[in-house]
DNA sequence: ACATTAAAGGATC
DNA sequence: GATCCTTTAATGT
């Protein structure tokens, strides 16, 4: 495998000449992880991290030491950007989804990096804010009561994202279930129970919404 | 309303 | 064939 893939793939570096990309791979440490590996956890994270190939779940604990689902990172995506300006990381674990590929950058790396090249922090700029985004949608989401309501309106969002009425799950129903802050046995019969009100059709992780008019009404 | 526990049925590697 | 995921049912908060 080529040693600089990580610079390849990630949106932020796009722009970059094949010159300057392997100049970033010399200052990256490239790792491989297996599936169900802690990568880091509260204050256990300095570094960006790069994820090339496999999957790897963002989240937190809650009060209960239950899991709170953020996001789960594709490859090209990057995470602990916050480290690297010197914020302290409070809450966050990750994990691996699967066998995993990735990069890191230590901070120091990372400023020389920026201050040569100043346009990675435009990139740096719109990455951040897709990702505030979707955790404002995610706090949204938490402003209804019913786990029903969070699964209408997460289904809905979906479907104005892929401009479709039949819409794909990004993740697993064992996933999605904790991003909701639920349980996949709760989701599971909720899931269902829409399905017997002729509100959505579900095939795998394929969800076709019939109606609605009547998904949003649900609270 | 939802979580937990246990068990069984599917899916996946 | 083992392991992980999903569903179902019984019971608890």
């Amino acid at each position: 495998m080529k040693q600089h893939i990580c610079a390849e793939i990630v949106p932020i570096f796009k722009q970059l000449s094949e010159a300057d990309l392997l100049k970033i791979s010399a200052i990256t440490q490239h790792k491989k992880v297996t599936k169900g590996e802690l990568l880091f956890t509260p204050d256990n994270q300095n570094e960006l991290m790069i994820l090339a190939s496999g999957s790897i779940k963002i989240y937190q604990l809650n009060k209960n030491g239950k899991e709170q689902l953020l996001r789960v990172m594709q490859p090209g995506e990057f995470e602990g950007e916050k480290a690297l300006y010197g914020i302290e990381n409070q809450s966050l674990y990750a994990t691996a989804l699967k066998d995993s590929t990735l990069c890191t950058l230590s901070k120091t790396k990372f400023q020389e990096l920026l201050s040569e090249y100043p346009e990675i922090s435009q990139h740096l700029l719109a990455d951040f804010a897709t990702k505030i985004g979707m955790l404002e949608r995610q706090v949204e989401l938490f402003n209804s009561e019913s786990v029903e309501s969070k699964l209408a309106t997460y289904i809905l969002d979906l479907s104005v994202d892929q401009r479709s009425q039949t819409v794909e799950l990004p993740f697993k129903l064992k996933e999605l279930a904790t991003y909701l802050g639920t349980t996949p046995e709760t989701l599971s019969r909720k899931l269902r129970d829409l399905e017997d009100k002729k509100l959505i059709l579900k095939k795998h992780l394929t969800i076709t919404i019939l109606n609605s008019d009547e998904l949003e009404d649900i609270f």
